[in-house]
DNA sequence: GTTTGTGAAACGATTCACAGCT
DNA sequence: AGCTGTGAATCGTTTCACAAAC
């Protein structure tokens, strides 16, 4: 089961939600068809991706919805909480602490920081905006499984590295720059330039 | 030129900042070497990557800084600037309507709408936010090139319809959704949830 | 001697197509 | 008859390796 592809993922996380919308609508059984239509890939794109972690459909029939939804979270890692910890109370972090998704689809913030002293202290969506320098004692005492980091280019690489140290496998980077870790941890960039910038390509180049 | 893989333009994107980094330490020569390790790839995908869109380089010597830059700018057609509309003045449009990188690197806010009568006429970093039944009305006025959704999931591909109709060819969505668009539109969907279920994942399957 | 530019090889992901189950 | 599960074929991307340029 090791070695996914990271798109067969982001296509499960896709799947997974169309299905839920299917169980809202009292609906218990989704062919691989429907199921791309919607999420915008093929049938047997759909089956090759499922095919992966087991077979979960009846030929002649298609994928039971509500076993489906079950297996995709389990698969995903989504049948748990996780706690965050956000770093860097700016723009960006204030936006994603306040954002429900995170916190409906289960990932809960559990704690904020920031260096400046202005915002320490400061009372966010019910956490208090914390020191920096606390960082190593509050992300144990407060168990974080994950931290975003949100903080300006030039820090988040020691920021990195400090939460490498802390044993934190799970990083979301908004910071602007390529972010070096361990094979053992994972970061994700998220570059809000970068996704304008391939915009701006494709507008050119017509 | 056409039918270059959208993995090779972002990593132009990154390769251009690195650039810039290197113009700014006064660095005139760069070797694919110096800007694969960096940029966390090889310098054979480097040499690739650029062997798109001409030979920029001198074997034995490298890429000359400042000749490699303006090339990818105007390889990414970034020697203009852009001008943006953004849908709505929630937590995620208000943070990049304030994101100093946008504008750093091009992009202009020129418009910001909402439907909350609460939120219409405030001032937002130097713009008033409009009523989105406005929206045909001020994107041409403004002639916008661009348009970031960041609106609730049940609205994004009305939205979507609207902007195509007024002729906007790039949409940049932060709505959790799937947005369907004619093929002479590009729209890049940045998705926050999804990206931490991949996350999720990865911590998972270890 | 160093480093580019690029065909060729290797690798990885998607699509095809069909046998097998319901 | 309908739809899954999956090997095989196809397509696309990355890596290799080396001749050519400096």
């Amino acid at each position: 089961m090791r070695k996914v592809a990271e798109s067969t993922i982001r296509r499960l996380s896709l799947y997974l939600r169309l299905l839920e919308e299917f169980e809202g609508q009292g609906i218990a059984t989704v062919s691989s068809g429907a199921l791309a239509g919607r999420g915008g890939t093929t049938s047997a794109q759909v089956r090759k991706d499922l095919s992966f972690f087991g077979s979960f459909g009846k030929r002649g029939l298609g994928y039971p919805v509500l076993e489906l939804v079950a297996h995709l979270r389990g698969i995903l890692g989504l049948d748990r909480r996780y706690r965050v910890a956000m770093i860097g109370a700016g723009k960006i972090g204030s936006a994603l602490v306040q954002y429900r998704g995170f916190r409906q689809r289960g990932f809960d913030v559990a704690a904020i920081f920031d260096v400046d002293p202005a915002k320490i202290g400061k009372a966010w969506n019910g956490l208090t905006v914390q020191d920096i320098a606390a960082l190593e004692e509050v992300v144990k005492a407060e168990k974080v499984d994950m931290a975003v980091v949100a903080t300006p280019p030039d820090v988040a690489q020691p920021i990195a590295d400090r939460l490498v140290a802390l044993g934190i496998k799970a990083i979301l980077n908004f910071a602007p720059v390529q972010i070096t870790v361990p094979d053992d941890v994972v970061v994700k960039t998220v570059n809000l330039a970068l996704e304008l910038e391939t915009l701006s390509y494709a507008l050119t180049n017509r």
